[in-house]
DNA sequence: TGAACTGGTAAGTCCTAACTTACGGTAAGT
DNA sequence: ACTTACCGTAAGTTAGGACTTACCAGTTCA
């Protein structure tokens, strides 16, 4: 299938895209300016294929783009993906923390209690 | 000092913890409202033993904390660790985007390139 | 047209972790 | 005291994914 329709991915895919550590290291390499597949090798750990399978998983969650150059791939964050995944981050912040506040205030108004 | 490593682990550790989609569920439940383990395992699609060890890794990462109440044990977001979570993701996201704009300053403007 | 780059994909190995069952330990009810 | 309910931990199994080597396709330059 085409993963160009999946620009925008869900959140879970983004937690599991940088919950991996070299993932994460790819991630912050390009977040300071845009690279090749060879170079972001050259500087990790781990070969070029496994490189090439992290920025597909990443690129998968939205959350980087390619654009060719000659012989090589430069890769750079995608704006989009991350302001994206920035945006239902905060909306889920605020309403886990409303909850947790609405949840202190039935706490210390003890109307009524002994819910199992 | 170490700060700045700290703070990176723990990000990794965060974006680990709410990586697994069970986990990921586990967290949701409780920014609804606290709960009891049982009750966590009654709704989720896994044992109670599973519910446990998920609430630990999500305890260790600092983003959940309990509390006893009588044989039970009422888990609930733990909103300082939740709140450090947002702030440090908030500048996450403003050093990536940020270094995103200045290459594409430097891509729009090409005074000098060719750096394999 | 070749040779020498680049990078994506296949196939296979290995290790982590998500899950299970079994057990022990504490608190409340009878 | 015994029973029941709730929960954490140990031990073991298994599925997933992170990594490797090998191979193939596209691009550039002689």
């Amino acid at each position: 299938m085409t993963n160009q329709a999946t620009a925008t991915a869900s959140t879970a895919d983004a937690f599991t895209a940088l919950g991996d550590r070299t993932r994460l290291a790819v991630f912050e390499r390009l977040a300071e300016h845009p690279q090749s597949v060879g170079q972001l090798a050259a500087v990790l750990p781990v070969s070029r294929p496994a490189v090439s399978q992290h920025l597909r998983v990443l690129k998968d969650a939205g959350l980087v783009i390619a654009r060719p150059a000659g012989t090589r791939r430069i890769y750079q964050l995608n704006p989009e993906g991350v302001a994206a995944l920035r945006d239902h981050l905060d909306r889920f912040w605020d309403r886990a923390l409303t909850s947790f506040k609405a949840a202190v205030e039935q706490q210390t108004r003890p109307s009524q209690e002994r819910q199992p």
